[in-house]
DNA sequence: TGCGAACGATACGGTTCGTCTCGTCCAAGA
DNA sequence: TCTTGGACGAGACGAACCGTATCGTTCGCA
């Protein structure tokens, strides 16, 4: 019914249509440089601020913490820059053969994951997730849950193609071949190869048991 | 040659046997307390030396960093009631049916998983690891590849057996089922339940694709 | 053209860091 | 048993960042 009231008595809600771009953007490139360069423990406010030519203030009007500029900043890389392949809403191909469309896919990711641009500030947003849970479900759902998609998107098709068991449900099933790499990748427990991932899919795709029996 | 130089000029390298075993005891205790208590990012040295009752020199004098402190405590707490019967680096039961063994062993792990005294401590300490490389590979090797070596016994005796393909290794298969439950429990990227770890190990063991064909 | 909000800059108090320095206590060696 | 020196509890210290407040200044909107 009250139609609003400001959040905070000290805080007037500044008015985003004056707001500075060319500030926005400077903020954006100096966080992600930082996190790169320096690390993220070593990446300050004031350190962005003074990179980035802006005064504590602007961050501090517009975000409420490192990690959310760190976040919004990497989803400007991420979903940005493109126009001509967007690397990241982009659909599974689906050639019929699945097995080679995940190996294809995963191998994209092996090469992105090794990307220090790409690396760096998703490793930390991850990190801060871990412990922050209202930031990691903004993580899951804003940077994760969107790429998880495109597989239950595939893997449905398999299904109606015949080349995935009818009864399972897709968005588990994907698991099987994501998270172990998305593990090696977080946590260092092995190396990160094509190799590697080709036999993910095949070991998900064709059982650990004997088929023959 | 030369026998041993200082390691840095300010430190005179303390001697281990004068150590306080009480003052010890009680950081391990005020750190897991202060963990689970106020979250990690609000656990400072100076909080855990006031709480334990010690002069925040002991703490430095002892360790590196307040996420070295928090490891040596979790360890302690994992693996102290030693002797009878250690909980960690027990073998997988093996009643010759491999997917109710697996089960079984998941299932106990989701209720670890629940448990703040473990939750707290050790996903501050994974966070800790994927930001800082050094002490991501000391989680890995202390607290995280000793468990999954059980899985590969397991896995070698199952493959003896005839209940899984002699061609695949233990090492990676294991990834199928527990990286998902470990991308669930760290990412909270879906709920972790006895069903979903039972899921996971009949997805595995018998394959996403159809197996009559 | 004028108003006001966002801006860059910087001062401020507060917290935690890691180091240093007390005086005390206690265990190894004489 | 006594001496001695190193670890101990306590806390002072400067440095780094935090998040807030307050300057003029700039610039977008009416």
């Amino acid at each position: 019914m009250a139609s609003q009231q400001p959040a905070r008595p000290a805080a007037p809600a500044p008015r985003p249509t004056r707001r500075s771009e060319k500030s926005r953007r400077a903020i954006y490139d100096a966080a992600l440089a930082l996190v790169v360069e320096a690390g993220y423990p070593r990446t300050t406010i004031e350190g962005i601020a003074a990179r980035a030519g802006v005064g504590k203030q602007t961050i501090y009007r517009w975000w409420p913490s490192k990690a959310e500029v760190l976040m919004e900043a990497f989803l400007d890389l991420a979903g940005h820059p493109p126009r001509d392949a967007a690397q990241e809403p982009s659909a599974i191909p689906d050639t019929g053969d699945l097995a080679a469309d995940l190996k294809a896919v995963l191998r994209a990711t092996v090469d992105e994951l090794k990307d220090p641009r790409f690396d760096a500030p998703s490793r930390a947003l991850a990190a801060e997730g871990l412990v922050d849970e209202a930031l990691g479900r903004q993580y899951v759902a804003k940077l994760l849950e969107p790429s998880l998609q495109l597989y239950v998107q595939r893997l449905r098709s398999a299904q109606e193609a015949g080349d995935l068991r009818p009864d399972l449900d897709p968005r588990i099933a994907l698991e099987l071949f994501v998270s172990p790499l998305a593990q090696r990748w977080l946590q260092h427990t092995g190396p990160i190869t094509y190799a590697y991932t080709d036999t993910l899919v095949d070991y998900a795709l064709y059982g650990l048991a004997p088929r023959s029996r």
